[in-house]
DNA sequence: GATCGACTTGTGAGCGCGAACAATTACACT
DNA sequence: AGTGTAATTGTTCGCGCTCACAAGTCGATC
């Protein structure tokens, strides 16, 4: 590495070499770069072409260092493969392109609260503006709110029950729509099956069943805990089918619906001849579930999206208006729920 | 913001704050930073501690201005929301973590060339060291290639076609195998849904599928055409289900299976008594299928990790093996493959 | 006890860019 | 022509850091 060649070294071209081919000072290509008025149309011109004939590209670290601003927005995410966080990870990252910023992302394997800030931390490191967390669970949510001061954060699809801006859906409603629907259907009652522990969806959601079925006068049976997969709703649905009693399931998530569907059919119990199931999130397969799933949609990508301007909004100065933004999930209704069957 | 209070103004901590707290110069902290040799202990005992004090962040920006170096890796992917391109994803960003390197990403919404050139172009102006292109279109191939050049590239799961390092499952194989695994259990021929034109696993999986029956002396049907939606395998599935001949089919991957699986079920058409049907990826969900879904696995998460250990090699200067790395793909036997029904 | 070598620390410069300010030019109206 | 104002361009500085080099410190060796 030590001797240096006397040759022509071919480095990146910078703004001073475009300046020089131009014949005009390195402010004025920057002037033409950042759009500044005040810049003669021949001039811009010149500018344009030795910029065009060196393939000049700017440093992007130089100007981050003069601005103070990175054009980087941070994501931390979680379980990016499912399709829910995966799906807001696209939102939020085409919503920032249009915005101008890049994304970095930070993906988690777990969310307690030091990974969490393990992770804002990396990415502040990086010198990112602000920090969309992508953190369903209630552990996170206090490692997100610690950091607030440092860089902007908002949460996408976590609960309302966060100190930091939020975007979510209204779990709430979505969980009460969809029991609701069963209830209307005749049916008794309606069993749950939950989602992990810790998770502010399963919270809400859970909050939602049990409220409608307080309201109506319905008993509130015992909850299946699951985890979303679809192993682990195959699991309560093995139990479900067991028992007799149980006419109608709101999973809280279309996972685990699946894994029930498919616990329901190797019981022979028929959907929604002896058991109604409704899902939640509505993934693009559920359609052509067996049966096709009845369930709540979601609109992760607007999530992602809506986060992302709350986020811009935030770093524009705009009051800080502790904006909890809820987005109204849609029933979807198909063919895995029906009318309650003829008590026995 | 023109005049400036001449008192404390409370700004971020360089590391010149941090030096002269120490007692020691700027270039000791760095030092220390950095890991350097030939700092005393008890002089590192005091930077750290003044590190602490002032909880001083370095400034990645100027970092990366003098070293050239922006500690980071861009991806472009396409399609995110798909299991596989998520898992990619996924595998990419733990593996670049570990390596010590952040993660840009840039999604696409179209893979024409244009479109990679463009999300290429603007990690590169964002300063990555290097770029993994999740693009599995023939179209993009040419796009990547191109710029090799200037920033070292690796193309993942996309077909061995590349002229770029490349980590792909091997489809070839793959769809050879669920074929073979068809013709193995007495069914006279394998009819196929492939995925839509242009992608690199359509064509692999298309060509593997073909060549081992024409190897096997099987009659080559027409093909569905999908896109991998399990939309349109339900559409292809309708098809099928009309056509009295096929007994066995090879959809190119899981979601289409299960349109299919779903046609079929409506169609009143037994799986695997009247027809077997096997898929390709292995996605989560697909055990739970009704019936269960025999399928060939890619393990996602490794091709991703793969790729960016390849990425560091070559970053690393490490011969430029033109690697083309080819994960072996797993058959994964479930229930809805079985022998060929007996002719009527 | 002077010299050599290792260790340890400091000084200066400059990465590439934009901000502030200075300088120059063009144009309007007296 | 004379003054003022706006438009246009250039100069200098410094963002926060690492690198190259200089300079000091310490002990061991002859």
């Amino acid at each position: 590495m030590g001797s240096e060649i006397a040759g022509t070294e071919p480095r990146q071209p910078v703004m001073a070499d475009v300046a020089k081919l131009a014949g005009v000072s390195h402010q004025t290509v920057s002037r033409v770069l950042n759009g500044a008025p005040h810049v003669r149309p021949d001039t811009r011109d010149k500018v344009l072409a030795a910029i065009r004939e060196l393939d000049y590209r700017p440093n992007s670290a130089a100007r981050a260092l003069v601005t103070r601003r990175s054009q980087t927005l941070g994501v931390v995410s979680f379980a990016s493969t499912l399709y829910g966080p995966a799906s807001m990870l696209d939102g939020l990252e085409q919503a920032a392109r249009s915005a101008g910023y890049f994304v970095s992302v930070a993906s988690l394997r777990s969310l307690d609260a030091r990974s969490v800030q393990e992770a804002v931390d990396r990415l502040r490191d990086q010198g990112v503006e602000g920090v969309a967390v992508i953190a369903p669970q209630i552990s996170a949510v206090g490692a997100v709110a610690r950091l607030s001061s440092s860089v902007p954060v908002v949460a996408v699809g976590s609960g309302s029950r966060s100190r930091v801006p939020t975007v979510a859906v209204d779990n709430l409603t979505g969980a009460a729509a969809a029991t609701r629907h069963l209830l209307d259907l005749g049916h008794g009652t309606v069993h749950h099956v939950a989602g992990p522990a810790g998770w502010l969806e399963t919270q809400d959601r859970l909050d939602g069943w049990r409220r409608t079925l307080e309201e109506a006068g319905a008993p509130v049976p015992q909850v299946y805990n699951g985890d979303w997969s679809a192993r682990s709703g195959y699991e309560a649905g093995l139990r479900i089918a067991a028992d007799p009693e149980v006419t109608a399931v709101f999973c809280a998530n279309d996972h685990m619906a699946l894994g029930l569907l498919r616990a329901l059919h190797e019981a022979g119990r028929p959907v929604p001849g002896a058991i109604s199931v409704i899902g939640f999130d509505d993934i693009p397969e559920s359609a052509y579930f067996t049966p096709p799933l009845t369930t709540v949609r979601q609109n992760f990508g607007e999530l992602g999206r809506r986060a992302l301007e709350l986020l811009v909004e935030e770093l524009a100065g705009v009051a800080h208006a502790r904006s909890h933004v809820l987005v109204a999930p849609e029933m979807v209704l198909r063919r895995s729920t029906g009318p309650a069957p003829r008590p026995a």
